[in-house]
DNA sequence: TGAATACTTGACTATTTTAGTCGGGTATAT
DNA sequence: ATATACCCGACTAAAATAGTCAAGTATTCA
């Protein structure tokens, strides 16, 4: 059970840009040299996350990324959704009329992963991008 | 973000062994009937759950597997980590002097990622194997 | 005793997913 | 004009997953 990396540098990508002025446009090549993540990579990453209306572009030279809404109302929920970075912890669906095991009834422990779904999207629902960039500041090393 | 079959299905065989009676053993041959896994596969899984204590097998004809423990005492985290379900979401360690992106600091999100790691553990921690058995009680379709 | 059942073990493999790269664009500031 | 930086779809190497296979050993029951 684990994070992919979409998710993962989405995450740090949008981090790295909450901690600079809204105003002005920050490039991929900055956040990419201050990550370490390929630019090749976050090209792909952004122009999702600008898909799903979290950041906005403007090209050109001195062009780059900005949030398209203040950090402490971006959802880390909203990040994992757009960048397919889903939590997904069995194959059927609560809802579908279609079972686990090609069995009539639901498999033993259905509930259970329904729940631990559940648990896990709570996690990213409740934290904001605010969140990250303010404990940075706490935690600097 | 996923869990792997063997997580699942070492907790779906065992939720199926704990509905039987402790002393006389289960074969695999039923669990694999009932459940819809491969038998093959299943051994690969006991032998790790053996390994670690938490189910005892009895060979030759009529032989099968036990649990180990009474199921009120054996806790999901137990299991997963039997059969090597780690819930890792960075590869750079808490404790290690490595850094997580070849640089000398901490990557900015790497606090998040710790604590999303405790967050899904402490969730296997506190869910016993009896619990999914009441459950299913409760919850038969 | 010997046949059938069921656990034991390590090695192997097809498929899927991940983690990117590549090539060829378009828009804009200077 | 030209350099910079976003835009977009297609492609690919490597790793992980989800099993299978072969060749056992132990035990029970007829």
């Amino acid at each position: 059970m684990k994070l992919t990396t979409k998710g993962r540098y989405a995450v740090m990508a949008l981090a790295d840009l909450a901690k600079f002025d809204p105003i002005s446009p920050v490039s991929l090549r900055d956040i990419s040299l201050r990550q370490g993540i390929s630019i090749l990579y976050l090209e792909q990453i952004f122009l999702k996350l600008k898909k799903q209306n979290i950041v906005t572009s403007v090209r050109g030279i001195n062009g780059g990324y900005k949030l398209a809404q203040d950090a402490s109302r971006i959802r880390l929920s909203e990040i994992f959704i757009a960048v397919d970075e889903k939590v997904k912890t069995v194959n059927c669906n609560k809802h579908s009329k279609k079972s686990c095991n090609g069995k009539l009834t639901k498999c033993i422990t259905h509930n259970l992963w329904d729940e631990l779904e559940l648990y896990i999207n709570n996690f990213f629902e409740k934290k904001y991008l605010s969140d990250l960039v303010n404990k940075q500041k706490e935690n600097r090393i």
